[in-house]
DNA sequence: TGTTCATGG
DNA sequence: TATCCATGAACA
């Protein structure tokens, strides 16, 4: 990749960047090696037993007996061969080249119990490989991710060696078992502040929409619900409800920031009724997640509104598509169409912080590259700015590490609370006053983590 | 070396 | 015209 700053204050905002994140990564993370050895074990001996009981099924022997007993149960190729073109059953979906896929949403929907033992091995081996780097990468019982900052098209930064930036989260016993082998210095703790939906924020200085500027001024109002209550037509989100927190959800994963990245209606529709619990195909009434305490549920609720078919929410959701882009937030789409033809006049974009996006673009790698790469360096200033404070203070606490949005600190309890207000105020202060076309308030949220305790172990 | 899969934002 | 950006492992 090129980097290609156009003025000294992008230069110098790289060039300080490195030099902050090498501090961080020089500050390194403590590892529990005892800890390593034994989850690797368990983990082995989890993968063994299930690999065993695979063996065991008529799925195998079948598998076996076709590939002349030369079964790598690692080889997606084997297993697409032996599912798809032996057996002959249907692929839920297809690769990027056109094959049958193997990923984990397309073995589930083929309805074989068996290939769930398999699914369940794999993500063991994924989890094993978390603790592998962290044993091949620590020294002396740290270990020192890198942050890349010349890697990335749009400007992001990447982590490699290990790369801490995409650390098991989502899933609750892959995260605890990896996260679980990382702690901050004896005597410390971990804390993460991250910018709350930087990317919309940043959006708004892009395309300067005065709806969803609306929105990220004012505390009261929520797109996400917004949308939720348009999609799922409902008077109200009572995000208190944990099935109006689903909607909301579906619309905010299933709608809202996929249509953002580029995604059209027909995509959406089968996110969101993923969300909701809702099949693809024939819709009957009881179906779907309950709403309220009764056994009604959102397709009951649908289907009285008059959408009783699967095609017909679709269709719902091409007209909600259709308002989203031409009424509700009608001046970021016209702001998507001027900067692609600016793209397509002169071959580049220019971010707000100075750098220059070239090369082969199309329409949405052009309106999300700017975006994705100035929210990027929202928390890199704010990281240098951060490290700069620490230093000069002469603290105990030091950065650690960043993920996009998220900077991760090992601190000393006595400097918590002056760390974490001088934070706050660099972020959601310093930083819009340093670049005044930041037009909507940043916030942050904090993580505190016990002393002692590990990165498995917030509050 | 390219593809596919899984993990994160 | 059909979701953006990464890293890393394993296979063919």
């Amino acid at each position: 990749m090129l980097l290609n700053p156009k003025s000294e204050e992008a230069y110098n905002l790289f060039h300080e960047g490195i030099l902050a994140l090498s501090h961080a990564e020089e500050a390194g993370i403590r590892v529990d090696m005892d800890y390593v050895n034994r989850q690797c074990k368990i983990l082995d001996r989890k993968m063994k037993d299930l690999e065993a009981e695979f063996k065991e099924s008529r799925l195998f022997k079948h598998w076996e007996h076709v590939s002349k007993g030369k079964v790598n149960i690692n080889s997606d190729a084997q297993l697409r061969h032996f599912l798809y073109d032996i057996k002959k059953l249907t692929p839920a979906k297809l690769t990027e080249s056109g094959l049958g896929s193997t990923d984990e949403e397309s073995l589930v929907a083929l309805d074989v119990p068996e290939l769930l033992k398999l699914i369940d091995i794999k993500k063991l081996k994924k989890t094993r490989d978390y603790l592998e780097g962290y044993a091949r990468e620590q020294v002396d019982g740290y270990i020192h991710p890198n942050f890349n900052l010349h890697l990335v098209k749009t400007y992001r930064s990447s982590s490699s060696n290990p790369n801490l930036q995409n650390v098991p989260k989502r899933d609750d016993d892959q995260m605890k078992t990896c996260r679980g082998a990382l702690y901050p210095r004896p005597g410390h703790q971990f804390v993460e502040i991250d910018f709350k939906s930087i990317e919309v924020s940043i959006s708004c200085a892009y395309h300067k929409d005065s709806t969803m500027i609306r929105y990220m001024k004012n505390k009261d109002s929520d797109m996400h619900a917004d949308m939720a209550k348009q999609i799922f037509i409902i008077d109200k989100i009572d995000k208190s409800n944990p099935t109006h927190a689903i909607l909301r959800q579906s619309a905010k994963n299933g709608f809202v920031f996929p249509e953002f990245y580029g995604d059209y209606y027909v995509d959406c529709a089968k996110i969101i009724c993923g969300w909701a619990k809702l099949p693809i195909g024939k819709w009957t009434t009881g179906m779907g997640i309950e709403l309220d305490t009764s056994a009604f549920t959102i397709s009951d609720h649908l289907i009285a509104k008059g959408i009783n078919s699967y095609k017909k929410f679709e269709s719902h959701i091409e007209e909600v598509e259709d308002d989203f882009w031409s009424s509700r937030f009608g001046e970021y789409a016209d702001w998507r169409k001027r900067w692609w033809t600016v793209y397509q006049k002169y071959g580049y974009i220019d971010l707000l912080t100075g750098f220059r996006c070239s090369g082969v673009m199309d329409m949405k790698n052009c309106v999300n590259y700017p975006i994705q790469g100035t929210s990027f360096h929202c928390l890199l200033w704010s990281f240098i700015q951060t490290d700069k404070w620490l230093r000069e203070n002469k603290m105990r606490s030091r950065l650690i590490g960043q993920v996009h949005d998220s900077m991760i600190l090992d601190i000393h309890p006595d400097e918590r609370e002056m760390v974490i207000a001088k934070i706050k105020d660099i972020t959601c202060v310093e930083l819009p006053q340093h670049w005044q076309w930041i037009n909507v308030p940043l916030e942050v949220d904090t993580d505190i983590y016990p002393v002692d305790g590990s990165w498995a172990e917030k509050n």
